[in-house]
DNA sequence: GTCTATAGACCGATAGAC
DNA sequence: GTCTATCGGTCTATAGAC
């Protein structure tokens, strides 16, 4: 395959990745038809099965390109603050900017891993992945930190996050990702100091 | 209608919301059909929409079920214990007692709010009405306690649940909602002392 | 009130021309 | 590589006999 070709082809692709990362946010996997998707890319319905041979691999292909931008997202905050305590903080800081697009869809990552940690197969597994980044992430700050209990204070750290979207998006209230960005920096600052 | 045929046709509906709120959580709405619930409620197919006119009614009795429940088990708390904090922790400690359905299935609540929150219609809002329970259940309790921000507390609490919920149910792990009680009832030892 | 049979719409996936 | 046409299956909902 010539370099040319891979363009157009990984444009086509691409495309498809992204309308399909947009729709499987606003209305959930199951309710995302490849017509659908097909159409917000502009590419013929038959032409999506070149690309990927069932939708579930075009749903583990937004998955992985979420887990690209989750890896890229928190390399950004390691660079930008040299001290883990200040990474944790922008991080909670972070559930304010999205808030009016969580507040009517949700957070994208949480809500596929509601969907499909219901089912067993590829897509299931796939979808802990994009929490397993998180958590691990905040881990290893925890433990610069010194903390001991660095694993229980990670997984807290992401539940208010998570839990916290799931709010705001059920009562489409951004002001709730505000509220508990706050609350979060403050309990960082009680549990986050070095002793 | 005679008390008797009430307590026959209680019987099939009450069966029908039995078995579609099993299914509905364990399968999400969208993957559910009418066809699977009327077997499991060993109910004939055409005889489901004599009870219930569409799937969305279905569903919203079965939310309207929840919502019950949920009111049961926080006056059962209120009962049980008389210090609001002692409440607080009963709430926080009810985590580790469901870990396993949970870990498989996610929080029925959280669940049903992640996915009919997508979308507009009767059911979203319906689903919003058994996170507010919770929410205003909490911002009373920590009112009780002299809290200036109940509000953003009883969020919290209810973020740390539904996030925790939401990663054993990723990870499949119920240790995760073990921990975070422990977490949750640290935290209210340090918030909810009254000054 | 109860149940069978099926209409009507949509979806995932494939066949096959180009 | 690209695209059209369509198959086979499943779903919600209804029609109509009993």
């Amino acid at each position: 395959m010539t370099d040319s070709q891979r363009t157009r082809a990984g444009g086509k692709q691409e495309r498809l990745v992204r309308a399909a990362s947009e729709l499987l946010h606003e209305n959930g996997v199951a309710r995302t038809s490849l017509a659908k998707v097909a159409a917000a890319a502009d590419v013929p319905l038959g032409n999506v099965y070149y690309y990927f041979k069932t939708k579930d691999e075009l749903v583990q292909a937004v998955i992985a390109a979420h887990a690209e931008a989750i890896r890229a997202e928190l390399a950004g905050l390691e660079r930008q603050h040299p001290l883990p305590l200040d990474r944790l903080k922008a991080f909670a800081r972070s559930l304010t900017r999205s808030g009016a697009h969580v507040s009517r869809y949700g957070c994208p990552h949480g809500t596929l891993c509601s969907e499909l940690g219901k089912r067993e197969d590829g897509p299931g597994a796939a979808a802990a992945a994009l929490m397993g980044e998180y958590v691990d992430w905040a881990q290893d700050q925890f433990r610069l930190l010194g903390q001991q209990d660095a694993r229980d204070l990670a997984l807290t750290l992401v539940s208010v996050f998570q839990g916290a979207s799931l709010l705001a998006h059920t009562f489409r209230d951004p002001d709730v990702m505000r509220g508990q960005a706050e609350q979060l920096e403050r309990w960082l600052d009680m549990v986050g100091q070095p002793r």
